[in-house]
DNA sequence: GTTTTATGTGAACTGTACTTCACAGAAATG
DNA sequence: CATTTCTGTGAAGTACAGTTCACATAAAAC
């Protein structure tokens, strides 16, 4: 379920250019002759990256920008420029633009900025994804470590041992950070007794190691 | 800088023989008649594993590590045990002991528990290290993630460009996560206007990326 | 040169994570 | 059966992370 791009230009002749170039390579593409109509498709297809003339008549590519941010604020932007001026260049960075495509612009400079920007959006998605906050804040607690590394390798522990073998006196503690361990499905308890990582719990493990080996590098 | 092991054991010829086929490995080995000769060098050389009989005259085994702990709470605990019963088995574990060795053992079983007790604690102290905490604490926010993917892919930034970037519209907000990574070495200022990712920022987003991955899959 | 924008600091406030304490039923142990 | 150990819950308190607000100075724009 890929989504769509935008082809916002009122050349008739360059837009259903990139359309075709687009289209050639498997992207789904909406194209429109101004900003205004887009907008008005833009809450029932919404776009993951837009590609706009900044010389159009009527509403202009600089005051869609922020209608469009407004809609999908995490849409990326690549602005078609006539001239590749310092002042536009600046003062559209500000209002959100992500890339430029300078007329005039080969089939490469177009395919080539478009998969670039498609690849930052999907790696800023990812690195910002619900799960992370969860399970980076899962780990970044020392002793929710310790009990990982603990019941890794002893494989199954009892509540009592894992108390005893952090050295923590005050089993209540040791039985907070199980609990958020068993919320974020690193460990699992069976048998109302035996607490043992789960196969996320295992992976965790990898990526803790592979993280302190970088951090210490 | 390894540090020791220390081998107590009344029986002089099996204390020896344990002390011989561990020194052949390169392991650095002081070993002791009984617990208390032990205790008073412990000061001065902490030992990282101790491999101890639990039928001692004076001071048994059991006794031992209590005090043992309290001078090295991290240490590796491997206790000799004349007959494997599980009495004294179940009592040893919730004392502190981390492996057993029955005898008779043989050499491999020896070196074999002596390894992998060590590995074990190193890959411990890997991942209490006192440098985890910060890191991942500093990245389970999401915002700060956001900052080091923004700073990934346009390289540098000024102060604001990373706030409208982020669509937020509290500059101070993102002024606080700023000084968060800067504090944590992973983002850098240069000439009192750019920011852009360290080396270590960089090898931070290396592991986001492994991570968001191995959480997904 | 006046105004706006950029880039911050520090204090107050808020919410969340973590700890500690008091208690309590189930299980094991003697 | 009495007692200790195991395994928890829930409330209260504490520390820290994060937010918001008020203000301030330097640079840029007009």
């Amino acid at each position: 379920m890929t989504k769509a791009i935008y082809v916002i230009d009122d050349d008739k002749d360059l837009r259903e250019s990139i359309v075709e170039i687009l289209e050639a390579n498997d992207f789904r593409v909406n194209s429109f002759a101004n900003a205004e109509a887009a907008l008005e498709t833009i809450q029932t297809n919404l776009p993951s990256l837009v590609i706009v003339d900044n010389m159009m008549p009527g509403m202009g590519g600089m005051a869609f920008i922020p209608l469009l941010k407004k809609e999908q604020p995490r849409v990326k932007i690549i602005m078609i420029t006539a001239f590749s001026t310092v002042e536009n260049a600046v003062s559209a960075m500000k209002s959100g633009v992500d890339d430029y495509l300078a007329k005039p612009f080969s089939r490469d400079d177009l395919l080539a900025t478009v998969k670039r920007n498609l690849e930052e959006l999907r790696f800023e998605k990812e690195l910002a994804g619900p799960g992370m906050d969860e399970a980076l804040a899962c780990l970044s607690n020392q002793i929710r470590r310790q009990i990982l590394t603990a019941l890794f390798a002893k494989g199954r522990m009892r509540f009592m041992d894992i108390t005893r073998h952090l050295q923590i006196s005050d089993h209540t503690k040791v039985n907070f950070h199980l609990k958020n361990l068993k919320t974020n499905n690193l460990i699992s308890q069976e048998n109302e007794k035996f607490y043992s990582l789960t196969h996320q719990g295992e992976k965790m493990i990898d990526c803790l190691s592979l993280f302190s080996r970088k951090i210490s590098s």
